[in-house]
DNA sequence: CAACGTCATTCGGTCTTCTGAACGGCCGAA
DNA sequence: TTCGGCCGTTCAGAAGACCGAATGACGTTG
């Protein structure tokens, strides 16, 4: 009899509770890199202690959590490295796209990246390093928000104003001075986007960094390719370059993944 | 009243078996590249189809597993990936390596490995691809025998011997002809590895790849790092070149790791 | 066309887990 | 030392998950 206060946080009754809280758990850890405590977790998941005690210690016995030297604080186990990788060479996208971005990162010498529209971010799923000395940071498994990369600004393209205005959190994050957040502005930079058919991120989430992306799949996926580089080395005239590169990486690989879905 | 079934199975009665579920779900989809319908997914764990029906609709509204488009086969989910790198970011040994590893990966030219000794197995934390155009195959996250490795014996030769027949499964699985699975030769092999204080291996769980492997700690760690090529590339003069590169790599990155250890 | 196999899904009684409060250990402050 | 705060841990009542059998939906085969 609990119906209010799961009404209240939204909460579907069809949800096995330890499950969610085993994810819940996995999640927490996840966005943090540091070790929390018991109670911390508890207090930052609305559990009771006690409830959450005997989830970490089901988890702990199996490595998916670990308890740091002094046995207070619990970090990611090794057994949740696992999961991560499966999920990459299970993708189609993802084992397809290995040769389209090697191939780009040599034609430009700058990073590359693919990623997937999640919810309101964009997580990366693979990468090519810059050759140069200068190198921008990224890691596959990274979440950033959509509205501020270049990646995400190519998906959301393929969406109307409607779409968009539903499935972004508003007002949007601020991450730099040159972040897009009034709305207004970013739908028309949106609207642009898919007249131009590739998106720009011009220091919107890291300060000094183009970006130039392409959404894969013809008007319907989830995924884009980018190709990012400082702004010392990627002035206007570089940045049309580089937009014909990427998408024309962007239709090979989207030929690749039309072949594979027909078959 | 199933205290006859958990003693039969190993259980600690602490555990919570919804949590122990989630947990069994993603290890299963995650050594299996594979897709898994619900009924099989029941079958392999033993688990009742109904309750483990439940358990995935938590995991699926979460994005943990995924369906395909014929909504009747499992996968590992979006949101798995997240935990994966988080693991990584957050390990110190990990984190600290990248220069290292850079650095030997540049003077051999070829692969280089950061791997764990985990249970049974080794998990490659962190590589560095060769430059040739011939590769060896790997992944961050992929688990091998710990016995067929240059890296799991490398770790092992730290332990005496009767610690190594309790923690290796025994009799040793066969991977390539070349894979040591006589007791007595792989004790003295790690023996050999201990007194020579690196690892080989001569094409033990690959056919044709040849691998030099070092322990890192100064003797109680569970991490080692390897240098990984084709035989063509690697003559027994070549692995002895090699094998000072990796001992010399190891040295410095122990030296790093014990003073984050003292501070 | 019908019968079958396989699949996900539902349902209510039973048994497990969840919960909140109380406990014991540990450290730093007074 | 003694106190206070915080940690993980335990326990018995209360709430919810688990299970097996039955159902419905699909695609395939005879």
């Amino acid at each position: 009899m609990e119906s209010v206060v799961e009404a209240a946080r939204g909460r579907k009754p069809e949800e096995v509770k330890s499950a969610a809280r085993v994810l819940e758990v996995l999640e927490l850890l996840g966005v943090q890199g540091a070790r929390l405590s018991l109670a911390e977790m508890a207090a930052a998941m609305s559990v009771p202690k006690s409830s959450l005690h005997a989830i970490l210690r089901t988890m702990e016995a199996r490595k998916w959590v670990d308890l740091d030297p002094s046995g207070t604080r619990y970090g990611i186990g090794l057994k949740a490295l696992l999961t991560g990788t499966a999920y990459l060479e299970g993708d189609d996208v993802t084992s397809l796209a290995g040769p389209v971005l090697d191939a780009l990162a040599e034609e430009t010498g700058e990073a590359v990246h693919l990623g997937r529209l999640d919810g309101t971010h964009v997580v990366y799923l693979a990468k090519r390093e810059s050759r140069h000395a200068l190198r921008m940071y990224s890691a596959v498994g990274r979440r950033l928000p959509a509205h501020a990369t270049g990646l995400g600004k190519a998906v959301l393209s393929q969406f109307d104003h409607a779409e968009v205005q539903r499935r972004l959190d508003w007002p949007l994050e601020r991450l730099t001075p040159s972040t897009v957040t009034d709305p207004d502005a970013f739908l028309a930079q949106l609207a642009e986007t898919r007249l131009r058919g590739w998106a720009v991120d011009d220091g919107e989430n890291s300060v000094d960094i183009r970006c130039v992306a392409v959404a894969l799949g013809g008007g319907q996926g989830m995924d884009a390719i980018s190709c990012s580089a400082p702004k010392s080395r990627m002035d206007d005239a570089r940045l049309e370059e580089v937009a014909q590169a990427v998408t024309e990486a962007a239709h090979s690989l989207s030929t690749l993944l039309k072949r594979l879905g027909q078959h």
